[in-house]
DNA sequence: TCTGGGGTCCTAGGACCC
DNA sequence: TCTGGGGTCCTAGGACCC
């Protein structure tokens, strides 16, 4: 018999709020929230502001009387300073485990298996919390379960009850059947809308329910995720670590119009940045794609407008991640699928077929010395861009962010140097 | 007027093969 | 005229997550 699992989800509080209060501590007892890009949803709320029934993900032009009403404090999204606060809490956090997973920019489950019976309760997740707040000032949730769904749960609980400081420990079997009690099924991990209005059909409602349905006929009657998650709810794990990035399929760009754009040129102009970003990133992590995708659409959110939204793939000639190839590939795939005397507000660049660059054997008929230049180009290209001076490719521009609205961003305190805050000498 | 961006996994159905 | 059955692979779209 295998030993039992045990996982720690470790999740930021209200984290992109507490990222801006790093450096405005003035405005820490204060409503504060995050918008998306384009300051379009709300993406990240302090308690006060949950207090004021501000919800997630809500336009932005919904919650406009609250925001004057209660002095909310706005910040657009400033993803440079959130991704370099998450690298230092998941330094501090690797330091506590034989084996992580990032599971997104503010969350990781870390595995407790291997680790002594007391090196893994409820003592050591607090010195985790406090090591993590000395480290970096964000303060962590955590949860400890024998599955990941159940480490969810725990860590929701963890959030949910200020009593509990943070930590719930939640491997006895008594006290996960209490807290399944409490809460709705909607709530358990890959249990989204869709799913839990359906499960309420058949009379499931809290996540109790749900676990004691037989997982056979929750396979048949929904998917194998219900089916999983039955199972992950009593205990029996379904779900491993796995490393994120050696595992990654696809790189996307894309993004909404700051307004509606109708002629190809513009769109060209967009679709060419995104070709460019979606090709750094590829280089980033050293992979090369075989395949490019093109989307535009028009704002399904107005339906008085004509309604146009489409898609084309097409494959690269040899896999790449060279701008030059991408570009121009992507480019061709959007004049295909672009449509006169339509308004779009979004576009976007997909890069699948992905492989590492290192494994890569080129094909017999592959101008070896062409590959070998397009490297040294494209390392000069994101050495150049990385000092800030941004060059570009013909199509590109000057680029669509201008067309971006983003009114309330935080300067980038930790990442440009003009911009880290002085101390006041005496 | 104003509704994000970046991902993963699963499924159904079609093409194709023997 | 009659017109199988089983398998694999691929793709588009849906559901979900943060």
């Amino acid at each position: 018999m295998t030993a039992p699992h045990t996982f720690a989800l470790v999740d930021c509080n209200n984290f992109y709020v507490s990222c801006e209060r790093l450096f405005r501590p003035d405005l820490r007892q204060r409503p504060v929230i995050v918008l998306s890009n384009n300051d379009g949803c709300v993406v990240s709320r302090s308690a006060e502001a949950k207090a004021l029934g501000i919800g997630m993900a809500v336009p932005a032009y919904q919650i406009r009387h609250i925001i004057e009403r209660e002095n909310v404090v706005v910040f657009s999204s400033n993803y440079t300073l959130y991704a370099d606060i998450s690298s230092r809490v998941m330094a501090t956090l690797e330091s506590f485990a034989d084996a992580m997973e990032i599971y997104s920019i503010d969350e990781a489950f870390l595995d407790f298996s291997s680790m002594g019976a007391g090196a893994r309760g409820e003592a050591f997740a607090r010195h985790i919390q406090q090591t993590v707040a000395r480290h970096t000032g964000i303060q962590v949730s955590i949860g400890i379960a024998p599955t990941k769904t159940l480490a969810k749960l725990a860590n929701l609980a963890a959030k949910k009850y200020p009593a509990t400081g943070g930590v719930v420990d939640l491997r006895d079997p008594e006290r996960q059947h209490k807290l399944l009690k409490l809460v709705a099924a909607s709530d358990v991990w890959n249990v989204g809308r869709r799913t839990s209005r359906k499960l309420e059909v058949t009379g499931i409602e809290t996540a109790w329910q749900l676990a004691c349905a037989d997982p056979v006929q929750m396979r048949k009657r929904f998917s194998i995720t219900v089916s999983r998650a039955v199972h992950e709810l009593n205990g029996v794990s379904c779900y491993e670590l796995t490393d994120v990035r050696a595992t990654r399929r696809q790189v996307l760009c894309s993004r909404s119009f700051g307004s509606p754009v109708t002629n190809l040129e513009s769109l060209e102009l967009a679709v060419s940045e995104y070709a460019s970003r979606a090709a750094e990133k590829l280089r980033e992590e050293g992979l090369l794609a075989g395949v490019v995708s093109v989307f535009v659409r028009t704002n399904q959110h107005n339906s008085h407008v004509p309604q146009y939204s489409n898609s084309a793939t097409g494959e690269l000639l040899h896999p790449t991640a060279d701008t030059r190839h991408i570009l121009e590939r992507s480019l061709a795939l959007l004049r295909a699928i672009w449509k006169d005397r339509y308004q779009y507000v979004k576009a976007g660049v997909w890069l699948a077929e992905l492989q590492p660059q290192a494994s890569y054997q080129h094909g017999l008929f592959e101008d070896a010395e062409a590959r070998s230049r397009s490297q040294s180009l494209m390392a000069a290209l994101d050495h150049i861009n990385r000092r800030g001076e941004h060059i570009w490719f013909a199509a590109k521009g000057a680029g669509m962010d201008r067309h971006m609205r983003r009114e309330h961003v935080s300067p980038a305190s930790t990442t440009r140097w003009a911009d880290i805050p002085k101390a006041q000498a005496k």
